[in-house]
DNA sequence: ACTATACTTGAATTCTGTTCATATAGATTA
DNA sequence: TAATCTATATGAACAGAATTCAAGTATAGT
């Protein structure tokens, strides 16, 4: 009667809010969930919430149904663990570097549950802008690399993990803050704060100025995510960044946020690993860890297509 | 990757003991469990029993799958049932009636269970010889009728509960408690005690004696499964009752018990009901119910083939 | 009225799970 | 030791379920 998919499908509903994402949180198509709720919501003879408005509303069956998948899937992956490190050894190491530091903000919440999980995994993270990450995951000195950028390399495996918005914070008095939407042009003129990093690393750069050929009058470098903030608000510069590193800062409304192009500039966070830990015990489970408290803790992301 | 039906055919491999019956638990091949499970296996990458066993022995891995099962399948049940409430109304009328006194055993238990979950619903329970249940359950004087001779009739539809094999009681130091298994013949001189109902009804006669038209030396009549007991145990006579019915004598050593025929005489007890109430939410889980407390507390009996 | 966006529906398709038929292994009996 | 029996495994064929595809409907925003 009731099946896993059908707990995952509502659990996944109710976190988006709507079928189209719940679909593409699950890697199906909004029909196919279309399809399977009607057929479940047959099954159990009854609807399990009202589809007219906006945040989809569950009635109280879908309520008892959601209670369920909170209380089942949890076991169900739990389970999955222990039996993961009952058939793949207990032991590994994981060193990971980042490539952006505000990923931090996602990667030690994720660090810290995979650590209870995996006590006999040697952990650790490098982060700095000193050395290319990428060789050093294929020679073997790293395991895993956070990217945004994942450029084909023989041995190396890339896994996507969320994608995001990139957008751009200005001061709240700035004039561009009164758009609804920031085009290149506007950018001509002002200050514009990165990462200290290659400028075809960056999605600013090689996703919306470089296409439409404007250079910014002037870039200023900043390591440090809260650095840039201070410098945008203070009206000292503009910074394009992830949507979810900006959440906490508009919410305290430090800065003002608006999109790139009427689109949107979209990205993807991957996690690079070598071929032969793609199969890896600790390592799946290390991905699965990372795609869920992202998914809880970071607001406005996506679920990424298959790699 | 781990399924509903993962943990319901593991749970079903733990309650049987073998693949064949497991399979029949599930109402599946042995073949498709074969595969199922290694199928499982192999996702897991790691073995969950032993197969060369007798009763076979769960690995690790296997143990940690049942204890899940133990702990998801009743939430599933329980949100199942709940929904079911939800949906088809809280309320309605339960009259029972059985055939056969020995039914009290796991009926008292199944009806305990049931009212706890459906407090709404009416109940009353009928024994007794002095009518006959299913015109009444046609009339709709009565809703369910426990039997073991599911005759076609208009607008009454069976279904199977369990199989059991039904077994002759004797003195543990009768003669034919030597025997490993008793041939119609050797009733031809004993005194049968059977309960006071028509002979064509009692599995016995319709089965095993009249097909080899043997005639016992006498029939005696009693009312409950104790009493015949009390005399088959002080070798008045010998009676033919379910195995279930027998197990508890058995234990205290009161009684000896021998298969009927080299191969056992096997019975079906059916819930009859009206087809109206075919898929009233409630009547379909107590039927659910019945079978699950029956499994439970009733040792040496069988799934019933599909209706 | 027109264009998004979100969901539904039926038919086609794909794929997974199941059965059937048969093979293998282990135990039991002749 | 062969012969039989029982339990499980396996491969190919099959069936059915779940998913996608391609349209269609509905609603909101412009």
């Amino acid at each position: 009667m009731i099946e896993l998919r059908h707990l995952k499908t509502l659990a996944a509903l109710r976190d988006t809010g709507s079928l189209v994402e719940a679909a593409e949180r699950v890697f199906l198509t909004q029909s196919a969930l279309s399809h399977q709720i009607k057929d479940l919501e047959e099954r159990l003879n009854c609807s399990l919430f009202i589809r007219k408005t906006k945040p989809i509303c569950f009635t109280s069956a879908g309520q008892r149904v959601l209670t369920l998948a909170d209380d089942v899937l949890p076991m169900i992956r739990n389970a999955e663990r222990d039996i993961a490190r009952l058939a793949g050894g207990e032991t590994g190491r994981l060193n990971m570097a980042i490539e952006c530091h505000s990923c931090f903000q996602w990667l030690m919440p994720t660090i810290d549950i995979f650590r209870e999980n995996w006590p006999e995994v040697e952990m650790d993270l490098s982060s700095g802008f000193s050395f290319s990450p990428l060789p050093a995951l294929a020679r073997g000195e790293l395991d895993l690399v956070i990217t945004s950028d994942p450029k084909e390399m023989n041995g190396i495996y890339y896994e996507a993990l969320f994608t995001y918005e990139v957008q751009l914070a200005l001061s709240k008095k700035h004039p561009l803050a009164r758009k609804n939407h920031i085009e290149p042009q506007d950018l001509a003129s002002e200050t514009l704060i990165c990462y200290p990093v290659d400028r075809n690393r960056l999605d600013v750069f090689t996703r919306f100025l470089d296409p439409a050929d404007v250079e910014p009058n002037e870039i200023r470098t900043a390591e440090l995510t809260v650095m840039m903030l201070q410098l945008v608000a203070s009206s000292r510069g503009i910074s394009a960044l992830p949507c979810w590193a900006l959440t906490e800062y508009v919410e305290r409304d430090y800065v003002a946020v608006r999109p790139l192009t009427s689109k949107g500039i979209w990205s993807t966070l991957y996690a690079a690993i070598r071929e032969d830990q793609k199969n890896s015990e600790f390592m799946r489970d290390f991905l699965v860890t990372a795609r869920e408290t992202s998914f809880k803790n970071l607001s406005g992301i996506r679920t990424a297509a298959k790699t």
